[in-house]
DNA sequence: AATCCGGGGGG
DNA sequence: CCCCCAGGATT
């Protein structure tokens, strides 16, 4: 009875799918550069967010090839407004990868995709099983909403044992004739039909045997541990006007946010800043020059908002008649990648 | 086991 | 305001 059910279920998703999936570009391919780059995108970003990138990247880099001959800073200029600048690095860097060290071919299972850097669990079965047809289960925030409320299964997705006992779930209910379709499938409808918030019960192709909906439960699943508290920082980007149209931009290193992009030269304070004549010598030494005079370019500070970090941020325009040591031409500046932030702010001002 | 890492969309 | 999204790396 138990197997029937699973059999059931499995059977009835794949089916589904087949009648409901939505016309999208990687799912006209098998090839593994294409579905690999879709599913780097799609970590934890919507489809129809992901789309356009997946269409430029496409366009830009039709092959693993392309892709790992280009300018790392073109790869994060095309990623800009994506977020997670770190896909974006380790897509560079396994595109490389994959060329020097395999022959420009995609590892064709699960264990070695895995070692492929930013390919982790999710991804390597993804890939596995759209190309290949292994029998490796994906597991992402959909599957985790599907089985917690199919199965009515209150253990914290997020937790250690959660992550355990849904993987070992996935891995029943998978189907095993179609793992590629069954994986697509399941995925799908978490996206579609058994979405977060009013989820479509009563047309639901399971609903019969749906323990979460039997015990009116499906509203409060999956549990998940709450996460911790945002932290607040106050930027002041210092947009430098020279005469000859030139500014400042400088690139992020080292740990923390935006990792690889640029952005105006930055003074970071512990509170806002009420007075910034008194940050007079700071300036100086940031940029470099002696004669200047500024202005802030927004009265109330704008607040860029980060899943852990919010960021009250003050433009501040300064103007200067000084030569500008590594100064970039205004005109060139639309080439940097950028924050979203930054980004914004220079289509704002437009120099 | 916790924390970090973006940005956008929806209720 | 909150939550969620075709997660992975780091500590």
């Amino acid at each position: 009875m138990y197997y029937f059910d699973l059999m059931n279920f499995s059977k009835e998703i794949t089916h589904w799918y087949l009648q409901n999936k939505r016309d999208l570009p990687w799912r006209k391919t098998k090839d593994p550069y294409r579905i690999w780059l879709s599913e780097i995108m799609l970590q934890q970003t919507r489809v129809a967010q992901g789309l356009p990138y997946y269409e430029k990247f496409t366009e830009a880099f039709p092959t693993v090839y392309d892709l790992a001959k280009a300018e790392e800073s073109y790869v994060l200029k095309l990623w800009q407004g994506l977020g997670y600048y770190s896909r974006a690095r380790n897509l560079h860097f396994t595109a490389k990868d994959i060329v020097t060290n395999y022959n420009g071919e995609f590892p064709n299972n699960y264990k070695a995709l895995l070692k492929l850097k930013g390919v982790g669990d999710y991804t390597a079965s993804a890939i596995a099983s759209i190309c290949f047809d292994e029998v490796a289960p994906v597991v992402d925030g959909n599957v985790y909403r599907v089985l917690s409320r199919y199965f009515d299964i209150d253990t914290p997705v997020n937790s250690t044992e959660g992550i355990k006992k849904f993987k070992e779930l996935a891995f029943e209910v998978i189907d095993e004739d179609d793992p590629a379709n069954f994986n697509q499938a399941i995925m799908e409808f978490g996206a579609v039909q058994c979405k977060p918030q009013s989820p479509y019960c009563i047309i639901c192709p399971v609903n019969e045997s749906c323990e979460g909906l039997k015990n009116q439960r499906v509203g409060m699943l999956p549990v998940k541990l709450k996460k911790t508290k945002v932290k607040h920082r106050w930027f002041n980007y210092l947009v430098v006007v020279s005469n000859q149209s030139e500014t400042l931009l400088e690139e992020r290193k080292g740990k923390g946010i935006w990792q690889g992009l640029y952005q105006f030269p930055l003074v970071e304070t512990e509170k806002a800043v009420k007075d910034i004549t008194l940050h007079q010598s700071a300036i100086k030494d940031v940029l470099q020059i002696e004669n200047f005079s500024i202005t802030a370019f927004n009265k109330k500070e704008k607040v860029h908002k980060l899943s852990h970090q919010h960021l009250h941020t003050t433009f501040w325009i300064v103007e200067t008649t000084d030569n500008l040591k590594n100064g970039i031409l205004l005109q060139e500046i639309r080439q940097y990648p950028v924050p979203i932030l930054i980004g914004n702010f220079i289509e704002e001002f437009n120099f």
